[in-house]
DNA sequence: TTTTCGATGTTATAGTATATCGTTTTCGGC
DNA sequence: GCCGAAAACGATATACTATAACATCGAAAA
């Protein structure tokens, strides 16, 4: 069992053209959506936007902050209904640990993601590591257990904080 | 690498001695406070009685309710802290996925668990299941990712409830 | 066109968690 | 035993997260 290559999953590079890669998983959403026959309305995919736009995982009441400057009348069950609609066709992921949400890297394939989130700038990487689920998948085999969905949310540091953090001493920055 | 065996870590029998399993857990608490220096008081010790109580994950508002019935002027504060003290010393673990608390079934072990959550009767059971650490820690090591904590919940059906369903069309059930 | 149904607007409320400050209790040192 | 510091607890208020319920609007099917 060698070490598989990181493959596309891995922190966001400081550096990356972020615009793009927002229009880049909005334009991937509409394919899938037309795809599927699901209305992805201007509402939803504004919301998707706002989602990609924050490289940390983002709440929802930190969405409806931003909807609001431009949606007026944006309530809770606006960005609720708009979240339930991009989780249900895999556009977007729920962190549980975070009562947060973060675009979905790979929407095409499976689902289940396993995520690498930094606690000190709150950036997430999203895995789909199959070791990972077989060693679940025994787990839970050995007790009888039937997996439905999987939750798989990893604290710690990511690379450039640690780095970060051996030549200053900083503050956690969810920029 | 061989298949451990499932060991104590398993689904409660629908049969067994619940009222012996608590005063278990919580002689087991008072044993691992008083060696550490910890203060496990009346007020903590009844919390972590009651979460125990419950076979399932229990919220912190259902544990309040409970403790008022005994405690006057209990109030959110009154729980939250309780189980943050309980949750500091590895006395029990929050369940993300569902805002809800349960007993921890080794305290004096390893204290990342990772559960097996039953959609339909809500019993929790908890792992520790080394092949599924190692596998996370590989592929974090692959993106230079520094564990701190692990969350690992799986929800799906148990043993008892996959049966159950076979014979009858029941509905869920929380006890 | 009419019907239908999904999407959205709007208001209210449920559920989860923490801030703050004052009082009481506990514990170590004298 | 007394005192001072620190921890625990009481009490009130508030922040944060999520959903219920019902009205209205608009697009697509009949």
């Amino acid at each position: 069992m060698a070490p598989s290559p990181p493959s596309q999953s891995r922190f966001p590079q400081a550096d990356h053209d972020h615009r793009r890669c927002v229009a880049e998983a909005v334009a991937a959403a509409e394919r899938l959506c037309t795809q599927k026959g699901a209305r992805l309305t201007a509402l939803r995919r504004r919301v998707l936007e706002l989602v990609w736009a924050s490289h940390a995982p983002i709440g929802a009441y930190d969405l409806l902050r931003l909807l609001s400057q431009e949606h007026e009348g944006a309530a809770p069950p606006t960005i609720y209904r708009a979240l339930d609609f991009l989780l249900e066709h895999g556009l977007i992921h729920r962190i549980e640990s975070l009562n947060a949400f973060v675009g979905c890297a790979e929407p095409a394939e499976a689902h289940a993601g396993q995520f690498l989130i930094c606690d000190d700038c709150g950036t997430a990487a999203e895995l789909h590591d199959e070791r990972i689920n077989r060693a679940i998948a025994k787990g839970a085999a050995e007790l009888g257990f039937e997996i439905e969905r999987r939750t798989v949310e990893v604290r710690g540091r990511c690379p450039d904080c640690q780095t970060a953090d051996s030549q200053t001493p900083e503050e956690p920055d969810a920029g």
